[in-house]
DNA sequence: CTTGAAAAGAACTGCCT
DNA sequence: AGGCAGTTCTTTTCAAG
C-alpha cells in the first residue's frame, strides 16, 4: 500500500469526479503548480492507485432502458465448476458485471436490456441456461445514485 | 435517442476501455483521420451518450479491502419517506452506490470498508441506524469482473 | 469524408531552490 | 518535496479538395 497525504487524496477525489480536467487546472484549485500536480498523478498511477481512465456511457440513451440486479445460487454446490460458470456468464453480452460473492447468493450480476421483454429473453435463454445456475433473484433498478466512496 | 453507426459503436467501445487514448490514435485503429474521429466524439458527447471521463481507483490499494453488497427492505412500507432514507444513506461515506430497486429488496447498496471489523462498524452504527431500514441482506464480494455491457 | 496547417493548450523534461 | 522554463505532443479549429 502507498502512503497518501492530504493533497493526494484531494487529487484522487477530483479525478474520480472528472478525469478530463488537466493537471494544470487541477493544481490551480489546490494551490499547486502544473508539474507538481502532474508528478503526483504519475506517482499515483505507477503505484496502481489510479487504474486508467474510462468514459461513462449513458445506457438509456443507447437504448438500454432496463437495468437488473440478479442474485444467482449455484445448484449442486461442490459439483459445479466455477470457472465454467464464469466463462459462460462472461459470454453474455448483456452482462455488465460479474461478482463472486459470499452470502445467500453465489454470484451477483448486473444486466442491461432494451426493455422488460428483452430482459425476459436474456433471463430465459441466457441466464437460466447457465451451467450450474440454480435459484435466481431479480431486482429491477428504478433509480441509481453513484457516489465516490470514502475518498469522495 | 441518437442514431449510431458501426464506427460510433467502435469508438464508444474503445473509449469505455481506455479514455486516455487520443482521438488521433483511436482514429488510426479505425482507419479514420484525427479530425473525423474528434468530430464523432464531440457529437457523441453533445448527444449525452458520452457522459464525462472518470479515473478508476483501486480500492484495495487505498486500504479498502472489503466490498459488500447490501439488500435493504424498508420497514413499515408506506410510512417511510424515501427521500429521508436516501438522504441518510448518501451521508454515509462508505456507501459507493445507492440503487432504488423493485423486487424482494427496496434498496441495494455497494459499501466498502477497510476490513471486516470496519464493515461491522459501518453495518451496526450506520446502516442499521438508517430511518426506516428493516431487513438487511449482505453479500461480501470475493472477486469481481467488470465488463463493458452490450457495447463492449 | 479526406489532407494539411495553424494556434492553443496540455503533457512531459531538466534544472534549481 | 516544490517551482520555473522550455520542448514535445495533443487538442481544437480552420481552409480546401
Amino acid at each position: 500500500m502507498i502512503e497518501l497525504d492530504d493533497i493526494d487524496r484531494q487529487i484522487l477525489r477530483s479525478l474520480a469526479r472528472d478525469a478530463s480536467q488537466s493537471a494544470g487546472a487541477l493544481g490551480r484549485t489546490l494551490g499547486l503548480s502544473q508539474p507538481a500536480t502532474w508528478r503526483r498523478i504519475k506517482r499515483l498511477t505507477e503505484a496502481g492507485v489510479l487504474r486508467g481512465r474510462r468514459v461513462r456511457l449513458d445506457a438509456a440513451r443507447l437504448g438500454f432502458g432496463v437495468t437488473v440486479f440478479l442474485g444467482i445460487k449455484l445448484a449442486r454446490k461442490g459439483h459445479v465448476n466455477l470457472e465454467d460458470f464464469e466463462r459462460a456468464v462472461s459470454a453474455i453480452p448483456e452482462v455488465q458485471t460479474v461478482e463472486h460473492v459470499l452470502g445467500v447468493y453465489d454470484y451477483r450480476l448486473r444486466v442491461v436490456a432494451r426493455d422488460l421483454s428483452d430482459f425476459e429473453r436474456v433471463l430465459r435463454r441466457r441466464i437460466m441456461a447457465l451451467p450450474g445456475a440454480g435459484e435466481v433473484d431479480a431486482n429491477v433498478v428504478l433509480s441509481e445514485e453513484r457516489r465516490l466512496g470514502p475518498l469522495g
